[in-house]
DNA sequence: CAACAGTATCTCGATGTCAAGACAGGTAGG
DNA sequence: CCTACCTGTCTTGACATCGAGATACTGTTG
């Protein structure tokens, strides 16, 4: 059973016999999996009135536990976008009512960002949705497989991460397991 | 070696240990991972004035061989983007002096998206660039995991690819809230 | 040949994202 | 203290993408 990644390397292995282009089997097959990802989650996202970005701020709130806040920084970091994106999505949800903006109380430039019953709720019920649907896509593979896809993407993954985890901010780990209220 | 899932994961089983979010282990990665590669690439086009998208539409007119031409619906087709998308990657890349477009002879609604010498050239640098670098990112697998990996990613990718060569402009089914017409 | 559904591309408005900079608040060295 | 640098968040402007609709042509059917 072909793919059209494998259509796009036959292509290149005519039309640029020289070039290796084996990278493409793995990379290109992840950025079109993440394309056809994103339009499922997005189709998912409409049912509950959530953007794409939106839910990912939501869950990261939602899983960090009582009292389910964070500041933009952590969020901007755990979503991989910029600041000024991390702006837009919280002033959206605040407008919705799913979060809240607090002040820090240690620092004066900071905010704390909390979510609502509201904000709780809505984001339990479309995380379910989506781990229903995603499980469908998935169907295709055994556990066993499953698992072996999963250790691969990390292999790849962790230089990412640690890099990201590493130059901006260089805080322990010990700040999301039990939530970040302590200190 | 923990990565961000793996952390993201043990959240949710601490806050929802009611929830199954297996289906995160892989999904969550590529997606992480997607937009991981999609910095990178912006960065390496940076260095030869493409933009990402841009840089999808030459290569898929590079790789079509002789006379390097395709029209906007293939092209919309295999770039996974929409058809208001690909009208402006075109005009950019028109303006550039990347690509010409020219009528269609057969058919008069239709145009012919045309590389140029120039847009040869480029395109040929850029995608020599890139995989080397992609190079580097797959370099902590062994060319049997890099094998393995893409078959596994193969399984997943090939029913949306599949469905997207069955419903023209529309890709994956279950993107409209009404059915599109099945033809 | 007239009517109509289908196809190919483009137009237009809305919007989410990025990049760079502004700005207030914190932090460390002299 | 005070100066200079760092941090956290927000602001601004540019822009790529989407979604829906417009436009023009094609093909089929009665």
């Amino acid at each position: 059973m072909d793919d059209e990644v494998d259509r796009l390397v036959a292509s290149w292995h005519t039309e640029r016999p020289d070039l290796d282009v084996e990278p493409l089997q793995v990379l290109s097959r992840i950025s079109r999996l993440a394309r056809h990802l994103d339009r499922a989650r997005r189709s998912a996202f409409a049912a509950h009135d959530l953007e794409s970005g939106e839910f990912d701020v939501l869950t990261a709130l939602r899983r960090s536990g009582e009292p389910y806040q964070l500041n933009p920084g952590q969020l901007l970091r755990v979503t991989l976008v910029t600041s000024g994106t991390m702006t837009n999505r919280i002033d959206r949800l605040a407008a919705a009512g799913l979060v809240e903006r607090h002040p820090d109380p240690q620092d004066k430039r900071g905010v704390q960002v909390r979510l609502t019953e509201a904000g709780k709720s809505r984001v339990d019920t479309a995380f379910a949705d989506l781990l229903d649907r995603e499980r469908v896509l998935l169907a295709g593979l055994s556990g066993a497989d499953r698992r072996h896809l999963a250790d691969l993407l990390r292999t790849l993954l962790a230089p990412f991460d640690a890099a990201a985890t590493h130059s901006p901010d260089a805080q322990p780990a010990g700040d999301r397991p039990t939530g970040p209220g302590h200190r």
